[in-house]
DNA sequence: ATATAAAATACAATCGATTGTATTTTTATG
DNA sequence: CATAAAAATACAATCGATTGTATTTTATAT
């Protein structure tokens, strides 16, 4: 027989026995003796039946599958946070459908809508930096269906999310800067609507202010932060008219190709210039100098958000409990940030 | 009315209409007439109406869903070839469900089991270290459903993959050390059931043979190729009782590990020992000196694999043509195998 | 042995969309 | 205007599993 095509009622029919009881006893339910789930699941076992979730899901009204979208798949810190989404979705028997909106926003939308359309049991969303507001997140609100942003996120009322503490991280990452003797701090920022990077920026702010360092708005360079950026920024700061001697980068990419331009022009990092960059990529362990940089762990991350969702999911629309958590982050010190003397006096 | 709750026979009653010309409508079946389509897609919308997908695949007897199987996501030649499957599933119209095996044979079997119950229309599957037959890949070949192997496949008759010439590209990276000067040349290889990893073997071989140099068992070094396998095999290489000159890794971690290892005891890369590593992870680019190593394009592969599983599930069951699809490789040449002198005369 | 409770199983509706066939409506033709 | 042909729509079964209710079987008590 095509085991294809195996379904309860073929079971039932072999047996002689309604499919309901099929049904019952391959989910061991209590309503039917030990001795006929035994007969039934050894039949199941020797047709190779195998359940169609999709009947089940549907009579069920609910699925066992979770959406993702990420900005890219391909991006360390995202393949670590799914990483860990997996692994937290797999041990409570959830299966991931996976999506990335590659930063456009109306992929994210589309992204949604096939979710909606998969009938997933809920999402885990990190936005583009193209989305600015949360109209497409309405249609998963309206249909309760529970929504977990995790890192790159909307400040949105009544929303959950699994941050890392971009301000202390922030904060830490320039006092660790002025620690080492900086006194003029440049700061590569990304698209200001996006919560994590203005929170790393006023962690940035609040470190001078708590040294008496200046504020100089013609040290902060906003961009998306992509590895042109960090050459395009590096050619600024060496064409203005006074010294830096110090670069806090709002992502590790931008802060590499930062430093390699400066190098490629004679300038020292860290003696000249210090950087600190963020998110610990793989690759700032082993560039020359090796890169200090927040490290911000993408599978804790996923892990937790995967977590929190399922609880939502577990626990049903009316007893949603709307959570932040929040994650500390850790500087990794490194050589980029190792300045020995001063630069400015 | 509560949108999640809109289904086609709610249209339908709305309209004073049947719910087969409602779904035929929203199918854009020539069998219903532009002005009863307009209304019911307006209505569809006002409605917020969203097709569910479950019912619909339920009925069709046939899903729009794919599955992946990985060893593990977060490596960056993984997470590039999802990407490139997501790409092309995307456009396509097929979504992606993620599962990997983190190198464990139970884990791989199990993911088949939940793809199977999720009656996706095909798999790719890239297998673990630990997968050495094919009996799981049973479930899905009874059942009929399509699969193709990526880069880490199974010789199994019948079967579809997309992979690099790994022959080839061992031949090529072994050609070069030989072009380098070097006499003598290990090479670092992985579990001997992989295919891939014979077939960069006989590479190695056959570039010796045709270049006259010995083939030596003792420079052959197998393992899992992780981080610290290219440490003890660097220490190993250093306790031979003979100078070795050159060093082709199968992977670059080991690679890049051993380097560092032989740098620590104060052995130079390139000029005592040339290295050429393999995958082009993105760190082999930035690490000093950088490695020179395989290209292997993980989107590309991920695009070639998802392209062939669509062709088949779309002509269905009858017609598949397994075709093996094999991408060449090209050498990245960088510092690691920059010797200038011979080391062995 | 009989009534009754309890346990086991059967029946039938349901989830939401699809699709082959039947019926009604519209259009075309003489 | 009648009628055939064509177009549009309605009907009803179906996909495979679940689940509330009904029925049958078994166990227990009298």
């Amino acid at each position: 027989m095509n085991p294809d095509k195996i379904t309860i009622h073929d079971i039932a029919r072999i047996l002689n026995i309604n499919s309901s009881t099929v049904s019952r006893a391959l989910n061991d339910s209590p309503r039917v003796t030990e001795k006929t789930k035994n007969r039934i699941i050894a039949k199941a076992n020797e047709l190779g039946y195998q359940r169609n979730d999709l009947a089940s899901n549907l009579r069920k009204n609910k699925t066992n599958t979770l959406g993702v979208i990420v900005p890219r798949i391909s991006r360390h810190f995202f393949s670590s946070a799914i990483a860990g989404i997996e692994e937290t979705s797999y041990n409570l028997g959830y299966n991931v459908i996976i999506c990335q909106s590659l930063e456009q926003l109306e992929r994210e939308q589309d992204n949604i809508n096939t979710l909606l359309a998969n009938r997933v049991g809920g999402v885990l969303v990190s936005i583009s930096m193209e989305t600015e507001n949360y109209e497409h997140f309405e249609g998963l609100r309206k249909r309760r269906i529970p929504f977990v942003f995790f890192d790159r996120h909307l400040d949105i009322p009544n929303s959950s999310s699994v941050l890392i503490d971009d301000f202390q991280a922030g904060f830490d990452a320039t006092e660790h800067l002025i620690m080492k003797g900086c006194k003029r701090i440049a700061h590569f920022s990304g698209p200001n609507h996006l919560e994590i990077y203005r929170n790393r920026f006023k962690g940035y702010k609040a470190a001078l202010l708590k040294h008496h360092l200046e504020f100089n708005d013609n040290l902060i360079f906003s961009s998306r932060l992509m590895e042109q950026d960090g050459i395009d920024n590096a050619n600024k700061i060496m064409a203005l008219p006074f010294k830096v001697d110090g670069i806090f980068s709002a992502n590790d990419v931008a802060a590499i190709s930062a430093m390699q331009q400066l190098k490629k022009n004679g300038i020292s990092v860290p003696d000249d210039i210090a950087v600190v960059g963020f998110s610990n990529e793989a690759i700032s362990a082993v560039i020359e100098p090796s890169l200090t940089t927040i490290n911000q762990s993408g599978f804790e991350i996923g892990k937790r958000a995967a977590e929190l969702l399922i609880s939502q999911i577990t626990n049903g629309p009316e007893n949603v409990i709307n959570e932040k958590i929040v994650i500390q982050a850790s500087l990794i010190e490194r050589d980029s940030s190792q300045k020995i003397k001063e630069t400015i006096k």
